[in-house]
DNA sequence: TTGTACGCGTTATCAC
DNA sequence: GTGATAACGCGTACAA
């Protein structure tokens, strides 16, 4: 790994204007910048980033946190993400936190460790005390696929998906309903909305279960049993699609006895049987505008008030909440 | 972000002590040491990685090139891949290929650049040159996935995984066969052989097909017609599901009119109808043993020669080779 | 046009 | 025990 000092040495001149060489800096000679470059190429020069980074403070590394880059969902919002860094001369760090608010923590301590010249992150959570730590992290921060108020962020209202889907169920002649998901997410509200709009009973007609542990196993078995015509909305397609195997198990149909709706609409959705109803992310377009938002924060003015990008999510009927299951 | 200097002048010492203290070396006055760690703290001090990086060349950072993140296999290895590195104190660069080649060498150079300590891959290709362009890069590497012989590689015997699906095929009673991959692929070998050795007729009973494009939707849709009892083994996961689909569209029934194996047992093979065989190859276990033989060539004495660790395929039949479906 | 010199934030090797 | 001081590889103001 040859240095510029060693390329100076070699090709007799002075490592100042090695640097000026390589980088086509203004004036030059042109036989010794010829020299010089020949020289780097034949030993296959190659600058050194973390010295560029320590005089130049910038890394040209964006940290990207997702919750669990094992979920379809997360692995194609890094692979488009990795996408648009690239072209914009960014690498990415990868953390995956496991859904585990320590682990996260520790990783941005890491990724200021780094100095990663910003992060883009999948919040956990939305609490404020999370914000005000992003905040203090004075690194230039973007949020993708949470709405997080102060800080910039790439999403589509969960609310709005919500209540879609509540339309959706509603539409089909759906009378009872179950949500299956986080305590503090927006879809619950959407969806609570959209059933109180359409007249449903919130008391006796909805039901909610956590994600967490299998609680929502038995929350599903009750509702089967007890609810002819329930609906079940789940808060990602990994969850729907464990859903979907236990309506299995226990033998009721889809969509038949019971509909079903996920969010994320990743291509999961469309491989199992019955193919899942699912609410559906710009995953590619997240993914460019996150970083292009980062960038510009980046490289741009400076501050400026928080952007929140909202994106049109959009509910794609499949057999799993259809009457005549069409694969 | 405060630097040591700063702290130094803040706390009237010299900045070798403060880094001394901070790092909790030998001798420093226990009284000087507090008033430096309790400056640090308050002002919530952070190492600088890339200035240690500069000194230290070390930066505690592991280059991971996948083919395509995307695919939940990857996707897996990579969340296995990270878990153990962060064990280890490393962090993970992610390039995503795309089964270019050429972004592919573009991310090394990158990876180049910024010094990684190391570098996991997973192989496009076996070519000899890609070898050596490896060899050449003098950075610690493994393979994770192939074996490239000259390389460090973590892998299970794709040949044997091949042989494996050949005589579970054969159990059942098929008689015609298709491979759907690239060209290159030990997969083919051993399920050739394995056929081979179960006195099939290769040349007229055997089919290939390039997975590019849609070649193997002809492929596929003329064995179905000509062949009744085949059997189709598909080199990935991915590739099987598609083909399931595809299958469903020519409407021929799966596993009775014709059996279809996959490869790499992502979770997506317990999610289709029928549910799909693989062959598994232990994701969590490659991720884990690539980053320890990866890191003992980091830390370690130096060179030796290359360790080829394979670990066992294990085929996991269900549903679409089996003569009674049973989900 | 080119070289000298300095600084980026550390670690480490010296003297004191 | 502590403070100068020299690296690490590079960009760059300044002087020549």
């Amino acid at each position: 790994m040859i240095t510029m000092t060693e390329i100076a040495s070699l090709t007799g001149v002075s490592q100042a204007t090695v640097s000026r060489a390589l980088n086509g800096s203004a004036s030059v000679r042109p036989e010794i910048a010829k020299k010089v470059l020949d020289c780097a190429r034949e030993h296959n020069y190659q600058p050194n980033f973390i010295a560029q980074s320590l005089v130049g403070n910038k890394t040209y590394l964006i940290g990207l946190v997702v919750s669990d880059i094992g979920n379809p969902f997360f692995a194609e919002l890094a692979k488009a993400i990795e996408r648009e860094a690239r072209k914009r001369k960014y690498s990415i760090m990868l953390f995956s936190t496991d859904y585990n608010v320590a682990k996260e923590e520790e990783d941005l301590e890491i990724i200021r460790r780094y100095k990663t010249d910003g992060l883009i992150f999948t919040p956990a959570s939305k609490d404020d005390d999370v914000v005000d730590k992003r905040l203090k992290y004075e690194i230039p921060s973007v949020s993708v696929t949470i709405d997080m108020r102060r800080l910039d962020s790439v999403f589509v209202s969960h609310a709005e998906a919500g209540e879609q889907v509540a339309r959706h169920f509603l539409g089909l002649g759906h009378e009872s309903f179950l949500f299956i998901g986080g305590k503090d997410d927006d879809k619950e509200l959407g969806f609570l909305a959209g059933l109180d709009k359409g007249g449903v009973d919130i008391e006796r007609d909805y039901f909610y279960s956590s994600e967490k542990g299998s609680h929502w196993r038995n929350a599903v078995a009750e509702l089967v049993k007890a609810r002819p015509g329930a609906a079940i909305f789940a808060h990602n397609d990994l969850q729907a699609i464990q859903v979907l195997e236990a309506l299995k198990e226990l033998e009721v149909s889809v969509p038949q006895d019971v509909a079903l709706a996920g969010f994320d609409n990743t291509f999961l959705g469309k491989i199992t049987t019955p193919t899942l109803t699912s609410v559906a992310q710009p995953i590619d377009e997240m993914g460019r505008l996150a970083v292009e938002r980062l960038v510009e924060k980046i490289e741009g003015s400076g501050e400026g008030p928080a952007i929140r990008c909202k994106l049109e999510a959009r509910l794609v009927a499949r057999g799993s909440t259809l009457q005549m299951a069409r694969i």
